[in-house]
DNA sequence: ATCTTTTTGCAAGTAATTTGCATTTGCAAT
DNA sequence: ATTGCAAATGCAAATTACTTGCAAAAAGAT
């Protein structure tokens, strides 16, 4: 059973961060928990809008901000000229983006110590983070293409 | 013996790929070509500038775009809010960043390969591309680290 | 050499994000 | 519950990295 206390709120993750709780940030760290599209900073100011109608872009270019300075919330280009969100967690995963539909899947396949190990001994680099987009065609574009053959 | 008529002058390259040669964009591609730092825009203008003082940023710009177009050189972004050119190769090579000195180390592990059966069987994803930077501290600033305690 | 088309330089424009500042709000201490 | 003050917000203006419009210049086919 979930409380409203649950630590998974967005007021208990702000708090936990030492942050004053705003309804602005409440608001917009919900989105990125539930939109799990890794909006960018216009998606979530155009949901933001819908419950507090006067927050302002700034507002969320500053929260976003805080929040990734924090640690809670990841970014992301994926070749486009605007960030990319999502909430921070510990599991290791990366990006397969559709060039057609643009949708973003997320891929678990875990690489990062085969890489940790050999930057280490091909060249003395010590690995903390790694950013891994793997562009192509999704699964159902694939399927639309051939449909329409 | 490398002639001048050697096929991987910027010359060359720049009609091969059916492009009119212009000395900026000889010069530019040849910049690129030998300064092997994955130079930014401004660092590039920076240089062509000592060669031929009249040119312009614009047309940095868009001679590195058209370069991109035609597939001779790659751009990246490495978390920062401008991009890093290297001219194209065949070879699967990815990239360390260093966190410290910013100095970019090329990596040469074989991935994509594992990744795109990878991202194929769990999503049906077919990989045509992918982007994989690796942040960190290189060697020469560990050993400095190192040094100073 | 001439003509047509492409490229360049320069100035102005744009998209995404940031910043300055007055006002408002959160919250700790009354 | 009220107050005081630091921190956050809204709004407008600024900034960064890049793009575009256009007249002049240069490339290269004829």
């Amino acid at each position: 059973m979930q409380s409203t206390l649950d630590s998974d709120t967005p007021k208990a993750i702000l708090a936990q961060a030492g942050l004053r709780i705003t309804r602005q940030r409440e608001i917009i760290l919900n989105i990125i928990q539930h939109l799990d599209s890794h909006p960018d900073a216009d998606e979530v100011y155009g949901v933001a809008k819908k419950k507090l109608p006067r927050i302002n872009l700034s507002t969320v270019y500053r929260t976003l901000q805080t929040l990734k300075e924090r640690g809670l919330i990841d970014t992301h280009r994926f070749s486009e000229e605007h960030h990319h969100y999502e909430v921070n967690t510990a599991r290791e995963h990366h990006h397969l983006v559709c060039r057609q539909c643009g949708e973003i899947v997320e891929c678990d396949l875990p690489i990062m110590d085969q890489i940790k190990k050999h930057a280490h001994t091909e060249s003395g680099f010590k690995a903390l983070s790694s950013d891994i987009t793997v562009y192509g065609i999704c699964g159902s574009c694939l399927k639309a293409k051939v449909g329409r053959k």
